[in-house]
DNA sequence: TTTT
DNA sequence: TTTT
């Protein structure tokens, strides 16, 4: 199986607060909406249309903890990640899909929560070395460090 | 408006064949599904785990008669576009959701019908620039042409 | 030839004025640096490292304008693009190299000119579609239009 | 620092076989050249015009072995990395300046060297978890496994 | 030469 | 439900 590539790249508005999932073994998710535009002008009618996507992001862990604490409503971000396609039971009894993305990167583009600008990290737990932001707002940085420091 | 960023890129194989649909006024749709896979290595059980994620793949006008003339089931293909979201009434009256991916671009990478190895496209009508494949079997290309033959 | 890919997204900040070239045939060309950043831990000495990559943006016609006009030293863009080498004569005669990223689209992710927030772009020509800006200061759109009106 | 983004992905053919450079450390580090093309047709001439454009690829340790031992030259692959400038003293004594590609992810999508179909992994070291490819040809998987096997 |  |  494989040589697939599943890779969505988004940078929009959170329509709604992260909303966090704590479980027993200490793993964590954090899942919030977020609004993509596209604007085009119709050319029948001339008229200017935009139209809003909503996309479904699910984060884990030390990210997902992340994004609760510096992302708001209305915040910007940027997120890199893969699409999942989700099967759950409605209170109807019914089977329901929706679809995620499930985040592997992402960027602070704005936040309302805190006077730090930015943030860049990663969702893998490995590479978010979340260590406390520190007094001077420095935020937990996680560039996939494929440096290792050999001299060339 | 905007200042928003909503893309897709997948590599995946066909999971059947592409389905059009004709309008009156002469536009045309296709749709496709792909499906890539991912796997990993569960950490608890040892075992390898590989799951499939099937994506809903649209395509439009001449892309999507391309589409139909090269593409099969188990057929390689890159597509990039974006995220859409859906909503139908389902036969039982009750609203359906969906997402899909609106293609701006793809190159395919296998194709069982012709010998033609590889196609590169683009979805805007205006860029693919539909020559019918030549005894060459060479394939319509379409980089987006923003070559324009300025001296420089 | 093709069933390739070459595409490159950058967010980061202008490192200086976008430079404008204009042709005979009434094109134009602009150019302009951004700067993206990594940073990480060094695992030896446990300092914090964080490196600088300068990347030449080539923008042409329609959409170099937009960002003569908008854009200033210091403001941030998301770009999309391919990679081209460029080959040039040196005032020494010898023959240089460079890298370039060849934008197909853009979107301004901050702005110093104007109040107006951010800009979402293509650069083909035919794309973009560029009014002047109107007195409401909204800035040109231009997503792809694969939008076509159909009844679907 | 940071809230900045420096992403390339490449479809293409290997220019030449991965040469290897081996670290007294136990690092690694391999490069290869590979080419995209992009074609359009000329609007002054109605002539068909293709250019290939060369990327230099930077690999480092696990991934690189496994690139070394997959591919070869004539191979098609995806590449997913980030654009970094090097600067380097020429034999001449002159500084010189490239722009490569260092991978983060890569997946084979043609392979002479093996009657394995594709791989699919990751630069990271601690991702790639590279188990000796099995009697069953199935090549080392490396997904980013922020999969943690909770129950939801 | 940017930014935090 | 966001943003301009």
């Amino acid at each position: 199986m494989s040589g697939t590539l599943n890779k969505v790249m988004l940078i929009g508005h959170l329509g709604d607060e992260v909303k966090m999932h704590y479980f027993d073994g200490g793993g964590s998710i954090g899942r919030f909406p977020i609004a993509t535009n596209e604007s085009y002008t119709n050319k029948q009618t001339g008229e200017r249309v935009t139209n809003t996507d909503w996309h479904n992001i699910v984060v884990r862990n030390k990210a997902a903890e992340i994004c609760e604490k510096y992302l708001s409503k209305g915040d910007k971000i940027y997120v890199e990640g893969r699409l999942k396609n989700r099967q759950w039971q409605g209170e109807d009894g019914n089977t329901r899909y929706s679809t995620e993305v499930q985040v592997q990167e992402f960027t602070f583009l704005s936040t309302k929560k805190e006077s730090m600008a930015n943030a860049q990290t990663n969702a893998q737990p490995q590479q978010t070395q979340v260590q406390k932001p520190a007094a001077t707002n420095e935020i937990p940085q996680a560039t996939p460090t494929e440096e290792d420091d050999l001299p060339f």
